[in-house]
DNA sequence: CGATCCACTCGACACGGTGTCGACGAATGT
DNA sequence: ACATTCGTCGACACCGTGTCGAGTGGATCG
């Protein structure tokens, strides 16, 4: 449950907490997760080792706190998007599918290191999960809705192919972000996963 | 590097080093590779701690000898199967990726650990980065030569269209293989790969 | 205005895992 | 019988994590 040490009093003391997240985006976008020790972060935010567990309960709690803030970043976002696709089906999801991108762009080195320490962390594991499963959902509906307007055909299970997408969409970015080898130029990222997205879920190309 | 400490001469004791990878990999499908210790493999191949580090460099290494022969599987699984595209698209396209499927399948704990593994050391991703690569290379040229007949449009370009599809398998995949909370039913996950593919590749649906 | 309380801090410790070093046995060839 | 090399391990040093208990200083209250 990861219990952070607050004090019910609305001193300060909160800088410090802060202190400790801003060392650890900064520290993320030199070196890997693993090689970012308790230490670094509380010398980073000028307190010592055991005053860091004060604030959290352990390094990936850090990490927990990090995406919640990046997750909650893309919510807001997504929400605030039009959703016409009845009228511009393809430029809505290629809006849809670029508020992602550009959240994920801003804060890339946190989605990299919560995406990779998810296997490690059951409490980051289920905080992305519950994220992709609400992204996923939203796909599935939109589908749905196309198909039954008759601008989709169907062929394949709508919340599987929403599934697959998705997933197709955090790994490629993932791999843009993180430089990986075999990987797309972050310039055409979103023209190739929109690309893909439109082509499987309409079963054509659209006009833009 | 991570030279193994190999003997020249061809007695045994080759016999410990496949009892440390056998050991690995039935540990690997009761925890992940982070809860697994060097004590635990030397013990589980009969030999003391430090004997483990005559056959191997680290725990890494041996993760990546795994995987070398997962790899070495696939490719030859993939280079056995019939390439006829013009006689038969889709299926050609669903038993390239069924291979792929399948050799996952069956060493799912080795290929969750390597893809995991991935971020931390530099071997185990070269290592991937090198095979993805290939499998990019090999789509990207079936997709120009579909192209080139007419088969095909374009739209996209056949690289970029490679590796993002190459991508969302990887993901998709240990998705599935490690039990994921979006993910797809096991049985599902051949057909609804294959139909993103095709839809994709070929802007539309193909008889099978 | 002293007592007290509580948020906050850290020195010092225990623990567990990694990797190394040096010594010791047991075959092999000479 | 002797040397060399393979294989083996006990013991050690190191590093990062997490905990415990003893402070310290500022706010609040009698």
């Amino acid at each position: 449950m990861a219990q952070r040490g607050r004090r019910t009093t609305r001193i300060s003391g909160d800088e410090r907490q802060e202190a400790i997240l801003v060392t650890a985006e900064t520290l993320l976008g030199e070196k890997s997760f693993d090689d970012i020790s308790i230490d670094d972060l509380a010398r980073g935010a000028g307190i010592s080792r055991p005053t860091f567990y004060f604030y959290f309960g352990s390094k990936d709690d850090v990490l927990l706190a990090l995406l919640d803030r990046v997750i909650g970043e893309v919510e807001r976002r997504v929400g605030a998007l039009p959703r016409d696709f009845e009228a511009a089906p393809a430029s809505t999801w290629r809006q849809s599918i670029g508020a992602f991108v550009e959240v994920f762009a801003a804060h890339r080195a946190v989605s990299a290191a919560a995406i990779a320490g998810r296997a490690r962390n059951p409490e980051v594991h289920a905080l992305w999960s519950r994220s992709m499963e609400s992204w996923v959902a939203y796909t599935t509906e939109v589908v749905v809705a196309e198909r039954a307007r008759g601008a989709a055909p169907g062929g394949l299970d709508a919340r599987e192919l929403a599934v697959a997408l998705n997933l197709m969409n955090e790994r490629v970015l993932t791999a843009v972000f993180s430089g990986e080898s075999p990987s797309l130029p972050e310039t055409d990222t979103l023209d190739v996963l929109a690309g893909i997205w439109i082509r499987s879920i309409y079963g054509r190309d659209l006009a833009p």
